[in-house]
DNA sequence: AAAATGTATGTAATAAAGTAACAAGTCAAC
DNA sequence: GTTGACTTGTTACTTTATTACATACATTTT
């Protein structure tokens, strides 16, 4: 499995990410605007979540928005999308790595070192855990995965 | 598996867990203070999760104290020592429903129609999301697993 | 092109959740 | 009965998030 632990071309990523984000909103006629757009910039620049006010002061530092709902309301926007997801954790954002097809959410693996969130694909974990709440008669819609730990490189590194 | 889903003597349940954590408070040599022992009891009065400021409310109808850091002390203590645990959707804590002997987190069932809270033993799926996590040279070390959806009563009920 | 409609943004105000810092009290051990 | 560790009280504040309403922009309808 290849996550954004390993070294890649981050300028790359994040294009690419971009380029999804406008092929979805082309597909089913969403409206990515300036700010929306620039949010996910945001986020794509770093591979940590940020908060919703570090996400605004960025945009105020633009020129882009000064208040909360600003940018709660683009971030919610590209989560509703899956362009982004929300880290429950860390009450905090980060740009979707992966295009998830379906309604696939993914589990996230959390840096406490280097602050970096990754995301892996879990379609077996989330098969696993519908079944699990199965057997309490618990339907099971939408679930929360997130891993705290320390990634190779940190681990590594403090050695 | 059985879960606080099913029909079940609440008294007996509520009574059952606080002797659980007077055992574990003379066994570890933990102070089960007056606080703690009532934030305990209101945990324990419903299955669902409660915010800490709801906790506070409580506490300071009863005189035992009007600041959120009453209420947070208490709720980190408890959660701490495994007797009650954060779920981290909701910003709110539930008494713990099992005794989860070593370090084995539980995974949670939120019910969207009655809030109720239930947990399950999640021992495998923690061993998946390890492993999971081990492919991407990542080390676990907490994980929080959260599945929201519809209990069988609720269910049926609505149906 | 103007009106109507739906959607997005701007703004103020406030609510909800959580923490820092320090003073005062409690309790067991010596 | 004083020391030291822990617990609680209290003030003040920070961070996170939402409500409500006004304004702007875009799209469709006429």
């Amino acid at each position: 499995m290849t996550t954004i632990f390993e070294r890649h071309d981050h300028g790359a990523c994040a294009k690419e990410a971009l380029a999804r984000a406008e092929d979805l909103a082309a597909a089913q006629g969403l409206r990515l605007t300036p700010v929306r757009r620039r949010v996910l910039e945001i986020l794509l620049e770093q591979h940590r979540a940020l908060g919703a006010y570090e996400v605004l002061d960025r945009l105020a530092a633009e020129g882009l928005g000064k208040q909360p709902p600003v940018a709660y309301r683009a971030l919610d926007f590209l989560v509703e999308h899956g362009l982004a997801h929300r880290i429950q954790r860390l009450n905090a954002f980060t740009a979707c790595q992966h295009s998830h097809p379906e309604g696939v959410a993914p589990v996230f693996l959390i840096c406490r070192s280097c602050q970096t969130v990754a995301e892996m694909d879990a379609t077996g974990l989330r098969r696993d855990l519908s079944r699990l709440g199965g057997e309490a008669g618990f339907s099971v819609e939408r679930a929360t995965i997130e891993a705290l730990g320390v990634c190779a490189a940190c681990a590594g590194g403090a050695a």
